[in-house]
DNA sequence: CTGAAAGCGCTAACAA
DNA sequence: TTGTTAGCGCTTTCAG
């Protein structure tokens, strides 16, 4: 069923029916609008998207690639950007990338193909900064999420700032021989917590040990290698700076699988705070992020890029917050 | 930059460019696939899928229609269904009702107009009997989620066997004196929850005392009520089987509240298992949903009828499984 | 094997 | 105020 259908059916034209449901205000009198419009509910016409967007040129949809909605960081973030483009009459494409660069090259590419009207990224680890390049010089307005991205509309969190709360969180309850357990090395969220920990430990006059700084990735099996290696090399270690909670929950594992306590022995803290369920005995001190919040942001960033409205600011970083909880004490 | 373009450049016309892209091996030479595709790479070419799908009467897109992203039984659900559709070439626009009907109605009336291949939906509470019939009846493919829709394709777990499970582990713990915390009565999931509750205390011959089941929501708040209630008017209760783990925390949390212990005083079992945390020192028992596994179903089902296949089932059932862990132990 | 041309369902000038 | 009509970018039949 088409328009052309519902005008035969009206004995109006096609531009009308458009009109009446295109909501034209100008040129249509209440009388005829009434009157296409029960042709309509009649006939339970709908109006392809498609068609109206070959000419229109605008889909009303967005894309949004992220690594795994599984991940307890992502939904909210997910959530925020549902909301307002829900509010700006846009639906939005979930493209799980499962942390697999083709997968996501592949999904970005069909997006295209789908003409969406603006995506949202929240690239992996390990930005291959041509690529990126290239997308952002495309015709398609993009938005960065989570992850830093130079010269980008980004919105991100102040990760050096909460790695340095979160340190000096540590050194106020009195340890003084803190590890840091990082990420990997290729993502600049990763680097801009160590520097946080750094700065931390800078400040209160303890000095930085480079042995201390382990590398890793973003999973509980390294947060368990790392912590494990701490305990074995450096038994004067009281407390452990995590680059996430998953390194954090590793870490906490080894930790008692090595016959010691958190927080009495090792204190921990962690990073994103996705470990939290209410009414538990034991939680994850950690650094918590706005999701939701940034979700928003991007999501709104990218329709005013859209709506070419003057963008306030391209580049748009929140405030990280510490969660005291229980895996913290100051040392025995 | 559209299919003239590449075209006109390639000296050939549209329909032979439309061949490439459309990998079309009849009818065309590898020579001039290969000529029309230096040129299609050279340019950058991006075919729309909005022409595409108007003469095709494709989107390789269908809609996912979920309560709340944020509510963490839903992500690996969603993560199910992404799975599969990316498998088969298609894209799930994300649709998050909040519970909210309107949002419910609007997003779908949207899905329609965006033409896309099929729907996926986990109903709401208190399903419109009428609002389904009317959806179903369409010209669009639909497979319901979660909640059970009676004649229609549909993947949900067997609700009864998942709280019959829980009732029974219970009772063999040795209790005599079980409440029933249970959900919204147009629930039919909850309804059958009940069922399931019922069914394990007659098979073990206790008696069915329909003030011990407590009508409700599936917030925490509910459960707090209920659980307070059943504290105050029957302190020979020994345990409480709740319809979902919101009802089971806010339950938790008014026993706690009243100076009793879990599971010493009461044990509690809740269902959907959401509330786990690996590493954590105490954690519910629950029912278990292979909520992965039903997503993936679900949009195979779905991709089945959009391909047209024969159906194996059209009504799928997955088993639950009970874990028994903290939260649950013997009466003293 | 390749090309010409009709048409998918709609919007938006422009005419009437 | 309403209608006519030319596309939007593609696929697909039908000729060549």
């Amino acid at each position: 069923m088409t328009i052309k259908d519902v005008a035969k059916k009206a004995n109006v034209s096609t531009a009308t029916v458009s009109r009446v449901i295109n909501n034209k205000s100008e040129g249509i009198t209440e009388e005829m609008r009434q009157h296409v419009q029960k042709v309509i509910d009649e006939m339970g016409y709908t109006p392809s998207h498609l068609a109206r967007g070959m000419v229109t040129k605008k889909t009303y949809t967005i894309g949004l690639v992220i690594q795994d909605i599984r991940n307890p960081f992502f939904p909210k973030m997910v959530s925020g950007v549902e909301h307002v483009a829900y509010n700006h009459g846009y639906m939005v494409l979930l493209c799980n990338t499962d942390e697999d660069l083709n997968r996501e090259k592949d999904y970005i590419a069909t997006l295209r193909e789908k003409r969406v009207d603006g995506i949202i990224i929240t690239v992996s680890n390990g930005i291959d900064r041509a690529y990126i390049a290239q997308l952002t010089k495309g015709d398609i307005p993009f938005v960065f999420l989570d992850e830093i991205a130079e010269e980008v509309n980004c919105v991100c969190v102040d990760n050096t700032l909460g790695a340095y709360q979160a340190t000096k969180h540590l050194i106020q309850l009195g340890h003084k021989h803190i590890a840091c357990l990082s990420g990997p090395s290729t993502s600049i969220t990763n680097l801009n917590r160590v520097d946080g920990y750094k700065k931390a430990l800078m400040e209160a006059g303890l000095p930085i040990n480079k042995d201390l700084i382990l590398k890793g990735s973003y999973k509980a099996d390294s947060g368990y290698k790392s912590a494990e290696s701490i305990l074995k090399d450096f038994p004067h270690v009281t407390a452990l700076f995590c680059a996430n909670d998953f390194n954090a929950l590793g870490a906490y594992k080894a930790v008692v699988a090595h016959g010691k306590r958190v927080p009495e022995d090792i204190s921990i803290v962690g990073f994103d705070d996705i470990l939290d369920i209410p009414a538990n005995h034991f939680a994850f001190t950690s650094v918590s992020q706005p999701t939701y919040e940034m979700g928003q942001a991007a999501a709104t960033m990218l329709m005013d890029m859209i709506h070419k409205k003057p963008m306030n600011e391209p580049f748009m970083t929140f405030e990280p917050k510490l969660i005291v909880r229980d895996s913290t004490s100051s040392p025995l």
